[in-house]
DNA sequence: CAGGGAGGTTAGCGCTCGTTAACCTGTGGG
DNA sequence: CCCACAGGTTAACGAGCGCTAACCTCCCTG
């Protein structure tokens, strides 16, 4: 797994509390103070780290966007021949699951603050998001055939939304536990294909 | 039906193209002067029609989640009797889809600026979702008696992410119809719910 | 032991933005 | 005819915020 026991850099500090309140209160309005304040150190000290605040949030959302797809390309290679596509589709599914009920700060930044980005850093990111939307499409179409590719590509979005909708579901404690929770996710996702597809 | 053919009021204008811009830019990201600019007069008019610029955003969120409340609850008495709760269940679908087709900027901002509001406001607009997702609950446990409650509130939750993922389903242009994907919606909506109730 | 860079600090500049003040203008009723 | 008011205008103020400047202090290395 190669899983890292380090302890977190001042850097991945500051992003991660960046995250959280920019997912509380949006872009604006968090102020640079505040993100230092949050870290232990005091405004301007983060310009130690990065360009500005505008960097922080590009390095967020290309990251969230990059991981999202390395991730899942990662899990279309390993079952590759060795299962077919609906099982596929289950190991995409969980890996969105994993990461929605992980990191719900990126996943709320991840459609509501791409547009502050600067042209560059927006291109990537929405091309990192379509190149994984047309993967999860090609799977779903092998799984049912019988949907036209506009089609497949508008039930994969809704079901992004499904999926994302982890924000919502309590402020992560009425829920009925994790292992539940995504269980129940899981369930819904493919109820919704199935609905379209066959 | 009592269709209003009059001409929008100076109010209704600016709540319209205020909603607009909140929703692509964040509430934050818009300034007074460009709101003015898009109904054709300049910056401090507007205080002639709003108290402030907190003032548009309430109104806009109430309104919005008074309206879903209204529907619903008109649907639920419209049909009450003379038709099943599957009836009621598919009605329910109908109206949050209707909405989420034709007014896509208010349900960007229902669940993205509701945090901007001032404190009674926004209890205001919380007790209001609430109710309105408590009616979907109902609904959904007569139509599926086997589901648990928190159960059924977090199913609700996410096919409203599903349903609202609208606003991510190209810009309008490369949809297949509208009516085609409210049927997409509606099928995926109750796929979803039938691979957790049954 | 010198010194230099990494990583802080506080002070303050400059710009943006919400809001107010003061003023102007058409229009409809007494 | 007048005048009050609805609905605009521009000027300007004050607060907040991103960012820079200037400085300080460890710690590590030659």
């Amino acid at each position: 797994m190669a899983t890292r026991t380090d302890a977190p850099t001042r850097r991945e500090q500051i992003l991660k509390e960046a995250a959280r309140l920019f997912a509380e209160r949006g872009f604006h309005g968090v102020g640079v103070d505040e993100i230092g304040a949050a870290v232990g150190i005091s405004g301007p000290g983060l310009y130690r780290h990065f360009a500005g605040k505008d960097a922080m949030l590009a390095e967020l959302l290309v990251g969230i966007s990059g991981q999202l797809l390395k991730g899942a390309k990662r899990r279309l290679a390993e079952a590759d021949g060795s299962s077919g596509p609906t099982e596929v589709l289950d190991s995409l599914i969980e890996g969105h699951i994993d990461f929605a009920l992980d990191d719900r700060p990126l996943i709320t930044l991840h459609d509501r603050e791409l547009d502050r980005l600067r042209d560059s850093d927006r291109k990537l990111v929405r091309q990192l998001q379509r190149q994984y939307v047309e993967l999860w499409v090609e799977v779903v179409r092998q799984v049912y055939p019988a949907l036209a590719e506009p089609t497949a590509r508008s039930a994969v979005h809704s079901v992004f939304g499904l999926l994302n909708s982890t924000p919502h579901l309590g402020r992560s404690g009425s829920l009925p536990g994790r292992g539940a929770t995504a269980a129940l996710l899981h369930r819904m996702a493919r109820g919704a294909f199935e609905a379209v597809g066959a």
